[in-house]
RNA sequence: GCCGAUGUAGCUCAGGGGUAGAGCAACGGUUUCGUAAACCGUAGGUCCCCGGUUCAAAUCCGGGCAUCGGCUCCA
């Protein structure tokens, strides 16, 4: 435990004793430092409300002024359990039941709060002067949905009060470029009751949406794929087959029709795999690579939707990579290479994860798995990427590669992600004939770049804070008339910039011009192109940007170039 | 799904057992305006839905749905 994660479950040990001291019912059970602070879960037959959470904070003030020492004392574990059984507090008598033999026991005490606790203490309570409650939520014991429900508060500490109001500010922060309220100012979609889970994209979202998906097209026309499009719908018969029905039947959406029972896909590799298979493969074929923006559904739990980010509809930038076991290497280069140019398009810094195998939990060759983490591994080191393995966290049919994304506030998003698999083509019998004449059996690389459309939508609005650059802005341009009599001259620029394939519009409204200026600020278009008898006459436009910066007036057509150069696709095809 | 909170006009939000409120947006008019909000007026509501209590429910109670903070799960 570092420091700051002493100070944070320090924290977490004087919440707990105001809380007790408040409701002497509410039974103590864990009590962490996380990333962002810390939380204590009890076991309280009152609701803790948010209103409760400035109650406890206070009592915490006086505890921390008391300025308590933290002392350790070394029991043995039927010390413990008798200790705690005799203080009637159930979970923390299970939790020392559960420490094995021949472990160090301790408790840790302040003032007269006394809690089991492996340690990692502040030397006493004055240590705490900066901390905040922040929010109370439900909590299964032990994180087991089979369990108990429990009353988690979450806080956060710090060292001193300067960190404390930076972090809360950048809370602040988030919450000011949230992707649902920034959606909703901007137009950019919306949600209906009788959708659950599922997006409208309105028509500047539907921009955003259509300029990901065109510029992923049109950048793996040059990295060897094909474009295919599968059914949404398939018979159950096919999740038998893939095996996706033993764990994703409750996730999926089904219904029956004339007798057979059909489902929505909840994700596109079993379609892929029957194309594979619908044709006699070669190993001059492979790698075959094949994208799909398909949609997908998922029926995820009601309690667990939230925004775009978890949907029940979305769609991915699928694709399925069928190659020869010897072929794996270079490819996963080749995917990593992709990743890194698309991240850096959009000036997003990333992580890479490796997962390994969960020996409790896979199918298929040790040694096959083996080498196949080693390549994995091997790959992103080649690459020089900054990257942590995570034993056991594959899923069962492969190891894989996910890249975590860090946004302009240093949130972490998943994304991307490079799955190898050896289920698949097992399940589907899938072939190619090889060199010598004989059938193999290739392997399957499931990858994702910007994982879902609706998910790095989110992200992209976050990290621009809906300030979208040039090329993905929905509206790129808005030509503001200064008054009525620059009408005609605002709809001839205008026109003449749509015309060049600019998302351009115009603004007649009967306001002043700093209305206007105000209004396409709130809208955040990057270029406001102001008419006035100025601009009629010599038959230019000036530009203002969107940081505020005034350019002098300017030929609509140098006005397009320059236009055009910052609308360019940032990123490089080869 | 579970725990807790919330749901009032297109949006942001006040109010609250006795005729439903504001600002912005919309619409009409006046104004013709030079870099972040001109002025006047009009219209707009199943107070989420269903049931109950009551002389009377947007308000209180119960159930449902949706959203939000979390848990579990995850692109």
């Amino acid at each position: 435990m570092n420091e700051l994660e002493k100070l944070r479950h320090s924290a977490a040990h004087v919440m707990a004793d105001a809380v007790q001291r408040i409701w002497p019912d509410a039974k103590l059970t864990i009590g962490p430092p996380i990333e962002q602070g810390f939380y204590y879960d009890f076991d309280s037959p009152h609701p803790f409300s948010e209103e409760d959470l400035a109650k406890i904070e206070e009592l915490m003030g006086e505890i921390v002024a008391a300025d308590h020492p933290f002392v350790e004392r070394e029991i043995t574990r039927e010390e413990a359990i008798a200790y705690f059984r005799q203080r009637n507090e159930p979970y923390k008598v299970e939790l020392a039941e559960a420490i094995p033999a021949g472990e160090r026991i301790t408790l840790h005490s302040h003032g007269k709060f006394t809690d089991l606790c492996r340690g990692g203490h502040v030397k006493s309570t004055g240590a705490i002067r900066a901390f905040k409650l922040l929010s109370v939520a439900g909590a299964y014991w032990r994180g087991d949905s089979r369990n108990k429900m429990l009353q988690r508060i979450y806080g956060t500490a710090f060292f001193d009060g300067k960190e404390l109001r930076t972090h809360l500010a950048q809370m602040e922060e988030a919450k000011r470029r949230d992707h649902r309220k920034v959606g909703k100012e901007l137009g950019l979609f919306t949600f209906h009751p009788w959708a659950p889970g599922a997006v409208f994209w309105l028509p500047k979202g539907t921009v955003l949406w259509n300029t990901l998906s065109d510029t992923m097209r049109r950048f793996l026309l040059g990295q060897g794929y094909v474009e295919v499009k599968t059914p949404l719908i398939f018979n159950l018969g096919l999740w038998e087959q893939s095996g996706h029905a033993a764990q994703y039947r409750e996730n999926m959406f089904h219904f029956q029709s004339e007798e057979q029972s059909f489902g929505l896909k909840p994700m596109n590799c079993p379609s892929h795999m029957l194309l594979y298979a619908a044709e006699l493969r070669s190993y001059r074929d492979l790698p075959l690579r094949f994208h799909d923006q398909g949609v997908l559904h998922r029926n995820e739990a009601s309690g667990t939707l939230s925004g775009l980010t978890r949907v029940r509809q979305f769609t991915q930038d699928d694709a399925h990579v069928f190659l020869a076991p010897e072929q794996i290497s270079e490819e996963l280069g080749r995917l990593i290479d992709m990743v890194h140019r698309f991240y850096e398009a959009f000036g997003l810094t990333y992580e890479a994860k490796v997962s390994t195998r969960n020996p409790e939990k896979f199918i298929g060759d040790v040694a096959v798995w083996s080498d196949a983490e080693q390549r994995l591994e091997q790959a992103v080191k080649d690459k020089g990427l900054t990257y942590r393995v995570e034993p056991h966290e594959a899923a069962f049919y492969g190891p894989k590669i996910d890249f975590d994304v860090t946004d302009a506030i240093g949130r972490k998003w998943q994304c991307a992600t490079i799955q190898l698999d050896f289920n698949l083509p097992e399940r589907f019998a899938l072939e190619y004939v090889g060199e010598d004449n004989a059938r193999h059996r290739p392997v399957v690389i499931h990858r994702a770049i910007y994982g879902s459309f609706e998910r790095f939508i989110a992200l992209l609005i976050e990290h621009y804070a809906g300030a979208f650059p040039v090329w993905l802005a929905p509206v790129q341009a808005r030509v503001l008339a200064v008054s009525e009599k620059h009408e005609a001259f605002t709809r001839e620029a205008a026109a003449l910039l749509a015309a060049r394939g600019f998302r351009v519009d115009f603004d007649l409204s009967n306001d002043k011009l700093g209305a206007k200026i105000r209004r396409a600020q709130l809208e955040k278009i990057p270029y406001m192109l102001v008419i006035g008898d100025k601009e009629v006459a010599a038959r230019t436009v000036a530009p203002r940007a969107r940081d505020g910066q005034q350019h002098e007036p300017m030929e609509l057509l140098a006005f397009a170039d320059r236009l055009g150069a910052e609308a360019r696709i940032p990123l490089t095809t080869s």
